[in-house]
Parts: structure tokens; sequence; C-alpha cells
DNA sequence: ATAGGGTTAG
């Protein structure tokens, strides 16, 4: 990266970076360090010993036991010395019975500090600012540790300013490393990283936890390339990069990513101590190698990580979905419950994500039951990845569904099924989604509006598309980007207002790109505007010359009104330009088999029988009274052999293959690379009458359901 | 293993 190509690539990683890495062998097991005991002098060692073993049989029922058997445990000691209070007051504390811990703080007849600065911390992790700052301010004796325990819980409340003068209002000499750290990791998690900068460049010495915070701070504000500047900046300065330190500039390595960094960290991770043992670096490697595109590497890291947790798997699984391998993603995912490593919301996320990879839907049906036994349906993530996958496997009623299970719905849930609903058309439904959206008080944000926008294009609804176009650009809910006015560019060339759709695009206040001309010129393939359509083709050429969407588009116009002197040159232009257009290919998914088919395809076992389904159904299509719509058979042939290339387009080889594989009566879903054609739209609307079956055909632009001779659509799209 | 500051998967 450019980061390090001022730097030179043997001073900085190689040399000084590994020597000191190899003279800290140790790292990774000095942390067993004694506490001296000297502080418990003025009590005999007999009574000493009696509270040793009341501790250790309390932490016992702890970790073993509930809390409620610990209490009763507690409750026979005969006057518990304040050591023992304070394990109970961290535990109710810990399970959010802030209620009992303050209870049982009152009754401690001889409290210390570390019991008051206990209860501080407890009412902080419970959110209870109020009760917090009072016992600070009651406390007899504050300590540098009180002041940081109330600077840093605020800080994590998102009390920033509060803290701010906390921490300056401390005595300069208290203020210690911890002080500045707990300052520096509040202002980073608040997403105030030039200050936190600031402070990091004050403080007058820094420990291998100031720059660890600092390097997560930048990494986690989306500045991973200055995370490892600082990376670098430490090593420069002679801190030895703790095994968190580590984590913290793979993390930032993998993120850009930065592949020989990387691997300078996983070497020094190797000779500083035995990574393999850290379950956090092991798994930080594994994504790390998989964000690279080195799966290999990331599974032998896997293959060698001695704590394999349910993070290392999810890496490893989100990993192969990373990379499109969406099959290997699902095995890594049996093969952990296999083993016995529970999944969690992480892990069911990135599964589900597969799922919808592959389009899959049975195998997300399976997912989904698994997600609802351990219930985890309701959390923001997993349901989020739910209504992603059914409504990218066209059932768009289930995602509602799912949704509306969703316990606290961010605006990212918001958006996912409101474009979900405007993907299938179903305009209504996205816009009485969004009514409530604004009436639980959840803000707008800019994918909303391109959601909403593309609701109306696909249901036609222009007047309410102008509304929201201007009530977010003029209320300022948003900025508007350039791809909200292609969206609106779409929505007035759809409904047939290519003039004002061509003043928005010269009046638009940034330079239009080739999406916006190319929603144009869509738009003038759908009214027949060869006027317009040759300007905007035109302005497309010049900034991208190899877009094929493009010169089809042109091409189909052309043909359309029979100007094959035209079309031939638009080819002609193509030849020249090295542009291919993309073959038609229509897939569908049956038992975790994908069944592919180009257009005309005769490669399928079951070919002959697929042939002779085709033709009952252009039988009963002529009966029906269906005449082939010839001005999408893009070629300058006889009539005849037009209609045979119609009949053939991919979309309807696949239907014919999902009508003989399927149960009579089950929905069809068929997959298309490029846009569903005109006559195929037409035909289908009558095959899913002559079958009687909802047949989905999800093409490069939308959905459409096909039932009772009608589509979703509307016949926009 | 009675109290304060850093890290991994989505």
């Amino acid at each position: 990266m450019l980061i390090f190509s001022s730097v030179s690539k043997s001073n900085f990683y190689t040399t000084p970076f590994l020597c000191i890495a190899v003279q800290n062998s140790r790292l990774f097991s000095f942390t067993i360090a004694t506490n001296g005991s000297a502080s418990t002098s003025s009590i005999s060692t007999n009574s000493f010993n009696i509270i040793k073993s009341h501790k250790h049989i309390l932490f016992h029922y702890l970790n073993n036991q509930t809390l409620n058997q610990a209490r009763a445990f507690f409750d026979q000691i005969p006057s518990p010395h304040v050591s023992l209070y304070t394990i109970m007051l961290h535990a109710y504390a810990d399970n959010h019975r802030l209620c009992e811990a303050i209870d049982l703080f009152r009754q401690i007849p001889f409290k210390d500090v570390v019991s008051w600065n206990t209860m501080i911390k407890g009412c902080l992790h419970c959110g209870d600012i109020i009760t917090a700052r009072k016992l600070f301010n009651e406390m007899p004796h504050r300590t540098v540790v009180s002041w940081t325990t109330l600077v840093d819980g605020l800080l994590r409340l998102g009390v920033v300013e509060e803290a701010e003068a906390l921490f300056w209002a401390m005595d300069p000499v208290d203020r210690d490393v911890a002080a500045w750290n707990a300052m520096i990791h509040g202002y980073c998690g608040n997403g105030r990283i030039d200050d936190a900068l600031r402070l990091f460049h004050l403080m007058p010495s820094k420990d291998v936890i100031s720059w660890s915070c600092m390097i997560a701070g930048l990494d986690h504000n989306g500045d991973s390339g200055q995370a490892l500047v600082v990376f670098r900046d430490m090593v420069a300065s002679g801190v030895w990069p703790s095994s968190v330190g580590l984590v913290c500039g793979l993390s930032a390595a993998a993120k850009i990513p930065a592949l020989r960094v990387g691997i300078q960290i996983h070497c020094s991770a190797i000779k500083l101590g035995d990574w393999r043992f850290d379950e956090f670096i092991s798994a930080s490697l594994v994504t790390f190698y998989s964000s690279c595109k080195q799966m290999e590497a990331a599974c032998l890291v896997f293959g060698e990580a001695v704590c394999k947790n349910v993070v290392a798997w999810t890496a490893l699984l989100t990993g192969y979905g990373f990379n499109d391998k969406h099959l290997e993603a699902l095995e890594v995912f049996k093969k952990m419950m296999r083993v016995g490593v529970i999944p969690n919301e992480s892990s069911f996320t990135s599964a589900l994500n597969s799922c919808c990879g592959l389009e899959d839907l049975e195998r997300g049906k399976v997912i989904h039951a698994k997600v609802v036994k351990m219930g985890l349906e309701s959390g923001g993530y997993v349901g989020g990845s739910l209504v992603v996958m059914y409504s990218k496997c066209g059932y768009v009623s289930d995602a509602v569904s799912v949704f509306k299970g969703i316990n606290e719905k961010s605006v990212v849930s918001w958006n996912t099924v409101i474009v979900g609903c405007a993907q299938h058309g179903y305009g209504m439904w996205a816009l009485a989604l969004f009514n409530q959206m604004l009436r639980e008080r959840v803000d707008p944000d800019g994918i909303t509006l391109t959601g909403l926008l593309s609701a109306c294009s696909r249901s036609g609804m222009l007047q309410k598309a102008r509304c929201f176009f201007r009530y977010f650009g003029q209320e300022r809910l948003v900025t508007l980007t350039i791809e909200h006015y292609a969206s609106m560019v779409d929505v007035l060339g759809r409904c047939g207002e290519l003039e004002e759709a061509e003043a928005l695009v010269m009046s638009m206040p940034m330079k239009a790109n080739s999406m916006v001309w190319l929603a144009l010129l869509s738009a003038c393939r759908k009214h027949s505007n060869l006027d317009v359509a040759e300007r905007a083709a035109n302005q497309i050429f010049e900034m991208e010359p190899d877009c094929s969407a493009a010169y089809v588009l042109l091409s189909n116009l052309y043909a359309s009104s029979s100007r094959w002197a035209e079309v031939a040159s638009i080819r002609k232009k193509m030849k020249h330009n090295g542009v291919v257009k993309q073959p038609g290919s229509s897939w569908l998914t049956l038992k975790g088999q994908k069944h592919n088919f180009l257009s005309a395809d005769r490669s399928h076992p079951l070919n002959e029988k697929i042939y002779q389904k085709l033709e009952w159904i252009g039988v009963k299509l002529k009966e029906l009274g269906y005449v082939p719509d010839q001005q999408y058979a893009l070629h300058d042939v006889e009539t005849e052999q037009k209609e045979e290339m119609l009949s053939y387009h991919s979309e309807r080889l696949a239907i014919a293959f999902g009508l003989l594989s399927t149960v009579k009566g089950s929905t069809i879903t068929v997959m298309k690379n490029l846009r569903v054609c005109g006559d195929c739209h037409s035909a289908i609307k009558l095959i899913a009458n002559i079958v009687d079956r909802e047949i989905v055909v999800r093409d490069s632009s939308r959905f459409h359901h096909f039932k009772n001779g009608k589509c979703s659509c509307g016949d926009y799209w």
C-alpha cells in the first residue's frame, strides 16, 4: 500500500521488527505475574487462609452453580470479609441485578476503596449513571482507579463531555497511563478519532495498550491504512507488540487488504510465541488470509490453531463466503456443528448469506429452522440475513413476516425489507413499511430513499417518487447522491417522462455518469424514443466504450424500427471495440443442484423432454391466440426463425425443466442474468395460466411473479 | 480470582 511505499522494505518490517520478536520470545507466557500479599499483613495468617478458602468456594459456586446458590453460601459466612462482599457485588452487577448489588453494598460494615470502585463500575455497567455519580461524590477516599472507572464508564455510555471534564479535573500527578488510555479508547469508541490522536500525542508516556488502542481506534473508524502506520511507529519506537497489538494490526491488514504486511505480522506472531494457542490471533489470521483471497493459507492457519472456538470457525465460514465459495462455506458450517461447536448469531448470519449466494432456498429453510430452535430469529443480524435470503429467493411475504419478528429494528433492517419489497414490485408494501418506519421514529437514510424510488419505479408511481425525491432533498434528510439521481431518472423515464428525465440529467449538481445515462437509455428503449436514445448512448460510449448494455439497448431500438443498417453499424462498432454481449442464461436450483440453460441449449440430460414440453406449451399458446412479438428477436432473419429463437430463450428452457421436475401446483423460481425479454414476459404470463402455477423469474433488474395471467411488475420493468 | 485502560467472526 501507499503508506508503506515510502518506507524501505528491509527497514521496517523485516529487520527491527523481527529482531524484537526474537528477543521477546516469552511474550505469551510472562503474564503469569505474582501479586505480593503484603497488603494483608494486618490480618493474621490464619484468618487470611480462611478468607482465601471462602473466596475459593464462592468462585466455585459462581462458576459452576447459580448466583443465588453463591449468595446462599455467602449468607452462611459469619461476618464476611469486605473482599467477599466485593466478589458478590461484581457478580450481581455482571448479571444486571443492580438492586441486589446496591442492597448488599449498603450492608458492608467496613467499606474499602475497592468495594466503592466495584460498586461504581457495577452501576455504570448497568447504565445507572446517577447512582454512579452519587457514589463517587459520597466516597471518603478516591484513588486514580475511582476516577478512571467513572471516566471509562461514562465514555462507554456515550457521555463524552462529562468524562472529558472529569479527566481534566483529576490531579495531574495521579493521571497515570491507564487514565489516558481510558480517555483515548473512549474517544475512539465515540468516533472522535481526532481528539483521540490529539491526546495520544499529548500523553507523557505511552505503553503497549496506548498503541493498541490507537491502532484499533483508527482501524474501526475506517482508517486502516493509518492504523498500520501507527503500528509501524510503535515498532519503530521500540514498543513490543503484545498479542492484542498483533491482533489489531492483523485486523487492519485484513481490511485494506495488505497481504505483505499481514504476513510480516504473522511471522512476528510465530517468533513472539506460539500463536496457535492464542484464540484471538488464530481467528484474526483466518480472517486476514480470507480477505486477501488466500483460502489455502486461511485453511492451514485454521488447521494449526489449537483453540478452534466458534469465532475461528465462523471466520473460516465467512471467509469462504467472502470468496464466493458458498458450498465450501456451508460445509464448514456443517462440520463445525458435527464437532460440537455451537453456532451463534454470526455463524448463522454467514451461513444464511451463503445460502443466499447459492440462491438455495431449501438449505436456507433448514438453517432458518435451526435459528428458530435456538431462539435467534429476532436478532437484528440473523433476522436481516433471513429477510435478504427469502427476498432474494423470491419469497417476499416470508421476508416480511421474518422482518416483523425482529426485536430491535435498525435503519438497516427497515432498508432491507423496503428494498426487498421494491425488487418484487410490491410498491405499496414498501411505502406502507416506510410510513411505519417513520411512526416508529427510525430516521431514514440514503439507502431508504433509493429503496423507495426503486419501489416507485417498479410500480409506476411517478407522483410518489417526485414527492420522496423532493421531501428527502429539501428537508435535508439525506445528501442526494448520483445514485439517487439515477433512480429518479429511471422513474421518470419508465413512466414516459423522457423530457423531464433528460432535463434532470442536465441540471444535476454533479456530472452524470454512465449509470445515469443508462437509466435514460433504457427508458428510451421502452418508449421507443430514438432521438434521446442516441444522445444518451453517445454519452455512454464516450465514458465507457465497453458498456455492452448500451450497445444492445441501442441496437434493439434500431432493430424494432427495422433500421438494419444502423443495427449492423452498431455491431461493427462493438466488434471494433471488443465488446461482447453477455450471453443470456437462466438457471434454477433443485435439491441443491444448479441447472443452467443458455439460449437454445441442448446440453441438459433431459433435453428431449424439455423440448417436447416447450412444443406442447407452444401449441397451447397458439390456442390462446398468442402471437410472438418479433421486435425482441434481435436478428435480421426470417419470421419463422425469429419465432423459434424466442421460444427457446433460456428462461423458457429453465421453466420447462422446472415443470418437468417439480410437484404439480408448486411455485417455480427461475433466475436470469439479463433482463427477461418482452416476448418471454408476455408468454410466461400465459404459461402460468396454462400450467396453473405461480412462476417467479428474477432477472437482472427485479423479480417477476407470474400468476393468473398477470405479472407483479404490472409490465413496468 | 475484591477495583481502572487494549483484541477476533457479522
